[in-house]
DNA sequence: AATGAATGAGCCTTCATTCAT
DNA sequence: AATGAATGAAGGCTCATTCAT
């Protein structure tokens, strides 16, 4: 019989390659060649493993993506309180020393940017988004009943704060240097809170919104 | 001189053929033929006045650019109060009934993309960018002066703002219907309203995250 | 204003060339760096003059059916009668004497296997094949209908006709050597003659059979 | 001898695997890993039980025609006249209820299509050829001598009744429906008949002939 | 200024064959 | 005897770029 196989390995093996690729050259520069060779493979065995250089990518998407939401989930999970999840989502995001694998920001961008042109990677990144909105929907939710407005806000607010982190991340990755240290997590934290203020201070900020 | 050159004219109209076939098919996709063809020229035409393909590309988001921060000026010259500029900043980006032309606005995005992972598109995305994010800071430092705070934090107000746009363009094009009609622009508005607040509130606000 | 277009001669001569390799290596083996090198041709010229390479075997087909097509009237042009056009078909294909260009010939036999198994060869062969046929048909009507027999077994005859050339065709491809020098057309005159005898003969052989 | 070993059978597993793959996808697209799945078994073991692909190609070659010459000795055994024969060679082939097994007759013109370009497989091809022209030129002298004619023309008569039910085979795969229903075991009966007709008749037919 | 044919490098993919276990 | 991972050589095709005219 034949030895335990070492598939899945290679398969890990291969997305890291392509994820360490892609991060650093970009999805249209990570040829089959590239991959195998930041995998430390043979050429070959990339198409052994995987049908379509898409799938290596889609696969990576897979891993990126159950590794940000279980991170997510580990901040969230530390708070109860809808302020504070909403809070916690954010700071697993923006804060300062909150932050990722590199190579995974990166490659998460490029895959942002491969959605856009790509039908299969779209709908992989409309999924992972999906999850992510949700959970922050979730604790946006928890917070809008609490304070007596309505949840189906929640959504709104919720997307609002997931386009504004995915605005910092990109604008990280083509302007870097231009953000202000510090300033990203603080925006946005003041973002949720005028969202998901109680009735009345809305009303008050649109009374002052009207007498400028 | 015996007869006008129409240089200029032909790379304008390679230029136009360049993001049209970009907006509609990804610059990964835009053949130096498909830009021809586009641009009703022959193939060997592109060469003759650009030296590189990029070099259309390049020349494309300038004038994307341009045309943009034209829109900017007109929609932003309209007001002279801190508050109205960076609404009118905001509106003129996200508020519905404000479209741009759909291509320039595809081809846009396709350029935030490729500028992760080309130098040059990044120097020059980079560069529009900051054109952008500077038109507004001056319209927060005016406000924030007007209120009292100090100029120097109108450039995290800024890039929060630009970032927020930048997020919900990049939202709307990975995971569309996503995002509650109409949704957007309130938000970003909302995000100005507290960014840009007198002291005052902004102590209360932090008094208030500080009981929970 | 450019020079005139010499695609229609390189085309020719890459068609030239797939008939050739194919005559010699056959479909499979004839790779595009093969089709080229016998045309005298850089690679790449291949696929600027044709989308695929299965466009090169078809527009060789074509060029092949034409031509042989165009022999065939040649022959059977110079005969009214239908029983000498009937020979006339036959000879053209078999006679001694009558050797068409053996790479045409090779080529052919290769289209008939390729046919076999690709959809567009195989629609290009079969409209091929009933051209031919379709010529044999009415000469074979002309003669039963004189003999006075029923027009509508002419297509059987055409097609024994037919079917028996093609099948010295594959046999001398694949068994050289194994048919008697000269005895392929007098055998296929004998088919001819039998299909097409008067009634009486038909009557008389059929009583031959049965009494053995 | 410890365990016995399955060499045998599983070479035959693997040739039927890859009769079965031809037969329904071609020579070309029968992969090693495909005739392997089809015979269920593990994509090493067939070069472990064969040193080439093509081996397993020859071998399958061998199996079918060892089946069909039994097959065809099976039909003309239950004759012992030479026309009888004859006729049971022809019918064993193209009667109508008289059908092979259909990956065996598909598998059997895949391999005369690859008969054309290699020669190894028409070495076998022919080796197979001459065995089958063989009984038929056997019983075709039977019929000869019997009336008076000379055996040495009974090659010939093999040969072109071979051709004849090889091209049906052709015509029929590459242009199904061409052939009119039941018309081809009667049509190749006749050509034997006009090829083994006694002297007298065929120089009858040859003065008809002369007087169009 | 303009053309479109020509070039050749590089990409993804397939696959027969080998090999360590 | 058996396995399935591994290898590397093509193959078809695309395409930016060059060039003769």
């Amino acid at each position: 019989m034949s030895r335990t196989s070492n598939t899945e390995q290679r398969r890990e093996q291969i997305v890291e390659g392509m994820i360490r690729v892609v991060a650093r050259e970009g999805y249209e520069r990570a040829s089959v060649q590239e991959i195998a060779r930041a995998a430390g493979l043979a050429p070959g065995l990339v198409h052994y493993h995987f049908r379509r250089k898409l799938d290596v990518l889609l696969a990576a998407q897979e891993v990126l993506v159950a590794r940000h939401l279980a991170r997510v989930a580990r901040w969230m999970g530390a708070r109860t309180d809808g302020p504070g999840r909403v809070r916690a989502f954010i700071d697993c995001h923006l804060a300062r020393g909150a932050e990722e694998d590199p190579d995974a920001l990166a490659c998460w961008i490029a895959l942002t940017a491969e959605a856009l042109r790509d039908p299969e990677v779209r709908a992989g990144h409309d999924r992972a988004v999906r999850a992510m909105v949700s959970s922050l929907e979730e604790a946006a939710r928890q917070t809008l009943t609490a304070r007596g407005r309505d949840g189906a806000e929640a959504l709104a607010v919720a997307t609002a704060i997931f386009a504004a982190i995915q605005g910092y991340y990109a604008l990280h990755g083509a302007s870097p240097g231009l953000i202000p240290r510090g300033s990203a997590a603080p925006a946005v934290h003041q973002l949720a809170v005028a969202l998901l203020a109680k009735p009345a201070e809305e009303t008050a900020a649109a009374t002052r919104r009207k007498r400028p």
